[in-house]
DNA sequence: GAATTCATTGTAATCGATTACATTTTGAAT
DNA sequence: ATTCAAAATGTAATCGATTACAATGAATTC
């Protein structure tokens, strides 16, 4: 292995004015410059990172914390965070939960032994106390979801209001008897939306039917299990508020399977605009989140703290967007 | 930050003591493990594994580049390699290349600085060369794509074979005008599902139409626009055989369009069987990888190399299958 | 009781780059 | 030619854990 010593005797100078050289100081002559690129290409040098990182203690990684990386949503969140990460000269250590408390948990060590400058999360299942103490004494910024009264740095939409709005493209299409598949009630994201719902139903004096409020955990299978049972009453609902386009695609399937066409029979609304929300048919009336855009952001913010800057905010909300397709449509019954 | 040096003294050992207490090693005389434990907990240390990798060269780390995290069938494999990953102490870099030559050979640099101790590739778009150059001297596994007469180990499917039998079912199915959408003739990929399909054809001795072998991106777009283009021919294909899952349904999503019904009127195979094969209309028929298992074997591999333990054999070819769903059916014309 | 072995613990070198501080060189000003 | 500041370079400490080697002490053997 070269190391800059080695470098530093080929080129003569001292390993100081080689590390120079390599950080682009600006303070060594020019012919000596010369000298010491020469000597790195000449024995394909690479400075060894760890030990840079060792002794500026930063590593120019940081850590993403995502629930379920093959749901697209989050994959495009993802993408937009690793892309501007590169940009920065940061590389992006990946945490997949499974959805599991414990696992993102085990997460969070990564940032107490030092192997990521930050972390983004993409998910908040541990004990909010925990996340809160981690993020007194690193970088941390939470995506997606958000947590009231918190100081941990936040981007999202505003959950509560783009439920609302879900729910009231409904509820101005004449539906009144709405079922919505929620999110786990464990999560900040299946609570807002739920509220959100709530709020519209409310402002619209429709009595809410606790038979029609039915927790999911964001799968396709949720959603198709939680639709079972909404058409297994005795009075199913016309319309469905699915808190993820996944469990409202597996509503759909749910009510196809039993002879029932979305939306002539039931409408169903979804959540986040996954790639395949589009191409689904009947293509699929959602949210669309700026996933891209959240990931930037995030990713922004986090460079931010990392390196102490001011922040204008703590809490950054971007724009959603009711999509409407083809699964809703006009209340008939 | 409270260091080695600190808990040894708080425990009145010296800092090789606690380091073989954190190391397990097992020559430490049980009172003073307590000792050395108790001075842990009530300082709240956490070993700075910055330190550690120096000191050992190694960062339990390893890197996974993939072509488009979005894919749910690179997530799926991804999501194998980081539960095995996790389990073994590894964390998992990843590395997105957007299908981006450039971007990929930009990630080949964590290995050469030390900040990874092995690479999965999920794909392989720069030069073959490079890559070999970079396997002699660092772990590597190719997983999903195989080059032949290489050294790397690698983790796949047959997909000559795959491919063949996707188009024999066709075939067999009466189909003799069948369109193929390959996949980006610079990838292995690509050109070894196509090598399969035209296998198959001229073992039923049906010639090959130019026209009807088209390269797509496996982009869900590009699925679309080249099933435009054959639909425009004076006598467009029954069949088609798309070389993944994508760009079968973009291709379904372009011949429904035109007012044409999959199967009734043309059908279409996919390759992959990603998430949403069997939850799309018409339920698409598609080989199916065994996702999950090609990232764990892949990731055991790698775990063995990096611990220069012997390999069985360099490649490791995993079932696949052939799934029949709604999307084929006999050819009627 | 001396010699030997083994278990336990300590001392200090080590990983490789960075950087505070020290020293030398350069060039301008007088 | 001398002085002095600025520029360029060098020396060596440093980051924090690991581990080779050394040292100590206890147990065992003869």
């Amino acid at each position: 292995m070269v190391r800059i010593v080695d470098v530093a005797k080929k080129a003569n100078v001292s390993t100081a004015t080689v590390s120079r050289v390599i950080s682009n100081s600006g303070t060594v002559k020019k012919d000596t410059t010369e000298r010491v690129l020469k000597a790195i290409e000449s024995l394909n040098y690479q400075p060894n990172i760890l030990a840079r990182q060792l002794r500026r203690s930063e590593t120019k990684t940081i850590l993403v914390v995502v629930p379920d990386i093959t749901n697209t949503f989050f994959s495009k969140v993802l993408r937009g965070i690793e892309s501007v990460a590169i940009d920065s000269g940061y590389q992006v250590l990946l945490g997949d939960t499974l959805n599991d408390a414990e696992r993102e948990s085990g997460y969070l060590n990564i940032l107490r032994q030092k192997k990521a400058d930050g972390m983004i999360l993409l998910t908040a299942k541990v004990d909010g106390q925990v996340v809160e103490d981690i993020a007194k004494q690193y970088p941390v910024v939470i995506a997606c979801e958000y947590t009231e009264g918190s100081e941990i740095p936040t981007v999202s939409i505003d959950n509560v209001s783009s439920a609302r709005k879900a729910a009231e493209h409904l509820i101005t299409l004449g539906h009144r008897r709405i079922g919505t598949i929620t999110g786990p009630f464990d999560s900040v994201l299946g609570r807002d939306r739920l509220k959100g719902f709530q709020q519209a139903m409310a402002q619209h004096g429709i009595p809410l039917d606790s038979l029609l409020v039915q927790e999911g955990d964001f799968s396709f299978e949720s959603g198709c299990n939680v639709m079972q049972k909404f058409l297994a009453l005795g009075v199913p609902p016309t319309a469905i508020f699915a808190a993820n386009d996944e469990m409202a695609i597996g509503a759909i399937k749910a009510i196809k399977s039993k002879g029932l066409k979305v939306p002539e029979d039931i409408s169903v609304v979804g959540f986040d605009n996954i790639k395949f929300a589009s191409i689904f048919e009947p293509a699929l009336t959602t949210i669309a989140q700026p996933s891209y855009e959240i990931g930037q952001k995030a990713i922004e913010l986090l460079i931010k703290l990392i390196n102490k800057d001011e922040l204008d905010k703590n809490q950054y909300i971007l724009e959603d967007k009711l999509i409407v397709r083809e699964s809703s449509k006009k209340c008939l019954s």
